[in-house]
DNA sequence: ATTTAATACCTAGCATTACTAGGTATAATA
DNA sequence: TATTATACCTAGTAATGCTAGGTATTAAAT
């Protein structure tokens, strides 16, 4: 497995809900606006967003709108719902434990 | 999963090599040495330690050798490698690419 | 006009890994 | 004597990022 994707387990919800919570997003957008934001870092794949955004639904996180463009070509909007936000900012203070562990093990200011 | 569990994929064998870069360590002492370091954030279970260290040996970058107490109990010590400490440089870089790339997610300057 | 690339969605199955739950054994403590 | 701590191990499960395939429309390039 390669590095970047280990180190995104865990992390993709946050990305998600997080980038969803700002504006309605559907999910080729999310994959250009990851990239675009990180300055190429994240690269989703379909196989991993599409997943994702489906399981984040079934647990109520978010609502998906289908919208039909000009033309007939459809997009699949996704909105956070109210349990979407609490659950950010509970995945918010989850990350930020993290980081401070991590930090205490590899940045010991004493041991 | 529990939020900890899916935050700690990848971030795994960082922790244990770090840990063993300072000094030989055998299982155990790691699994409290963890817990006191990240006061009582991290505590691997056996299920997850030992297999992993099985895995950072076959892989090269541990090497394992028992060694027999006064009593006849053993316990198999973890030195690092070369090989170990270079990629235990590599994931740290990686892990500050990761970490910079959330952070422009997650706590952006700009859209 | 035709081919290629970009947009836009989807899924089955694979690989990886943290964990559960079980096992064995010795030493120290209650 | 019983319990806890120490010290190691593994088989199987759950979760998830990805590969590799699919469908379809629109735009750009040849």
């Amino acid at each position: 497995m390669v590095p970047r994707r280990k180190l995104m387990k865990g992390s993709t919800d946050s990305l998600l809900l997080h980038l969803i919570s700002r504006q309605p997003m559907y999910g080729y957008q999310i994959i250009k606006e990851l990239e675009r934001k990180s300055r190429g870092y994240f690269k989703f794949k379909e196989g991993t967003l599409y997943p994702a955004l489906h399981r984040l639904e079934r647990a109520g996180l978010i609502l998906g709108k289908w919208q039909t463009l000009a033309g007939g070509r459809q997009r699949r909007y996704y909105y956070i719902t109210n349990k979407g936000n609490q659950i950010l900012v509970a995945k918010m203070d989850q990350w930020r434990d993290f980081l401070a562990a991590m930090n205490l093990i590899i940045e010991p200011l004493s041991t």
